[in-house]
RNA sequence: GGAGGGGUCGCAUAGUGGUCUAGUGCGCCCGCCUGCUAAGCGGGUUCCGGGGUAACUCGGUCGAGGGUUCGAAUCCCUCCCCCUCCGCCA
């Protein structure tokens, strides 16, 4: 969240950041609360010292008649101490609900427009490949290799589910091998993190109290599902002070992530682009807040460097001002190119959240031995989102009878440089 | 799931209603002393917020949140976490 004396002080800028981003928020009854929260305060904090310095010498007291008129005078100050501490926890309260659902800041560089049409495409790497004959489809394709299998999925769960098997379950799992290692390689810290978390972790990370309707829930636990790594990591460092000299900290992590979606059905709904379970491998960073945009780069360049290693047609979106997540400040994705379906897939999401989600954590750091603690910059970035990477080798990589050509960089993982046809190919 | 024991300043501990402004030791920082180092001596050492240009000052903070009281680390209630044993289990 933004800091209460951030909005006072630039509450300007905050309120066209908001207009930007299309943010229905009421700064001017937040910057109203923050006002009376403060007088009351001030009310409250010098009625206490009174209390103190009286307690004191009641406890000093030798003679027990003035004692008595003492105690006395302090119980009619106790109960106005309590009625206007009602008051003001009912405003800080109300205060702390509203900055909870105020979302970050916009960064100047971000391109302004009001949803993803003014997206900007900053960069394109590789040609889509020429074919000739009509590319299918993953949903074919995953049946001519016998795996996938969405049916069953949608028996054992309900829509939105399938099954991977055989080669591609065995395809998706060499991809995230591949991921991480390539990600460990260039200094990054493999974790193992919690798959469920409690609702506190959710909301320092920003998914609560805004996005509950996105979260599966245990129903009898105080137990969230993550719908991203990015949850778990975020929460790494929570209630902390970070010891001088340990940033950067880089991460990476392979886990489920579990989604509602509840939006529309009848799109997006064919094969396996869009489900309620998905596997991702994540990168996070912790970071002085001189280094996040530097930061933003490299994970940028990761992501980048997992599609072009699979020779993937690629290319980098910078998101507008209207299509930028509540916790980011810049986000640029990175879209691979799938051939049978014919569109961009969106395979990673890098965003510098500044110190957002950093103050919602509870997070700080020392930058010296002696010197005051701030709150580190958090980025994160997919590296890379796996069905749609999955998508993307299957169309990009199939051959006229419907088998998969497996990418070089994945034939150490997979022992074979091709995956079979062995079902015949749907007429049409 | 059952029974018991715990959570106090970076670490270790003391503190069971008012001289707690949380003591002591270790660690760390500054100073003094000192051929050098160590020892010794003195001082300092949580974090958050309010007011103030500032020096400074006030409030809160003993796992979290409520409550009792003029006054709570201390008493009461709810919750969280850790440890030991039993049960269950990959």
């Amino acid at each position: 969240m933004l800091s209460i004396q951030f909005i006072r002080e630039n509450a300007e800028r905050v309120r066209r950041d908001m207009l930007l981003r299309n943010a229905d928020v009421n700064i001017d009854r937040i910057l109203q609360l923050d006002d009376q929260r403060r007088q009351l305060l001030q009310q409250v904090e010098s009625l206490r010292a009174k209390r103190n310095a009286a307690s004191k010498a009641i406890g000093a007291a030798k003679d027990p008649a003035e004692r008595e008129v003492r105690i006395a005078e302090m119980r009619l100050v106790g109960d106005e101490i309590q009625r206007l501490e009602t008051k003001l926890r009912a405003i800080e309260d109300e205060l702390q609900q509203r900055l909870y659902e105020v979302p970050n800041i916009v960064d100047e560089a971000v391109p302004r427009g009001p949803d993803e049409t003014s997206n900007v495409v900053v960069e394109s790497i590789g040609e889509p490949r020429a074919f000739d004959f009509v590319p299918r489809p993953h949903w074919e394709l995953g049946t001519i290799v016998d795996g996938l299998d969405i049916e069953r999925g949608a028996r054992m769960a309900g829509s939105r589910f399938y099954v991977l098997k055989g080669p591609l379950a065995r395809l998706q799992r060499a991809l995230i091998q591949f991921m991480l290692d390539e990600h460990t390689a260039a200094g990054f810290t493999e974790a193992y993190v919690p798959y469920m978390l409690s609702e506190a972790s959710l909301l320092a990370s920003g998914q609560l109290p805004k996005f509950r309707d996105n979260l599966y829930r245990d129903a009898e636990e105080d137990f969230y599902f993550i719908p991203t790594a990015e949850v778990a990591l975020v929460n790494y460092h929570r209630d902390e002070i970070i010891p001088p000299g340990q940033l950067p900290q880089r991460f990476v992590a392979h886990t489920p992530c579990f989604r509602r979606e509840k939006m529309s059905a009848g799109r997006d709904v064919r094969g396996i682009k869009r489900g309620h379970q998905f596997e991702k491998v994540e990168m996070f960073v912790y970071c002085e807040p001189e280094q996040s945009a530097a930061e933003l780069d490299l994970l940028v360049s990761r992501a980048k460097h997992i599609a072009a290693a699979l020779e993937l047609p690629h290319r980098v979106v910078a998101l507008c001002s209207g299509d930028l997540g509540f916790n980011a400040s810049r986000t640029f994705d990175l879209e691979v190119w799938a051939p049978g379906q014919g569109e961009w897939l969106e395979v990673s999401s890098a965003s510098n959240c500044l110190d957002f989600q950093a103050r919602r954590a509870n997070i700080r750091y020392r930058p010296a031995p002696e010197a005051a603690p701030r709150h580190p910059h958090m980025l994160n970035a997919s590296g890379l989102a796996l069905p749609r990477t999955v998508i993307a080798v299957m169309e990009n990589y199939q051959q006229p009878d419907g088998s998969i050509a497996v990418p070089h960089v994945l034939q150490p993982y997979l022992r074979t440089d091709l995956i079979p046809a062995v079902h015949p190919a749907p007429a049409g």
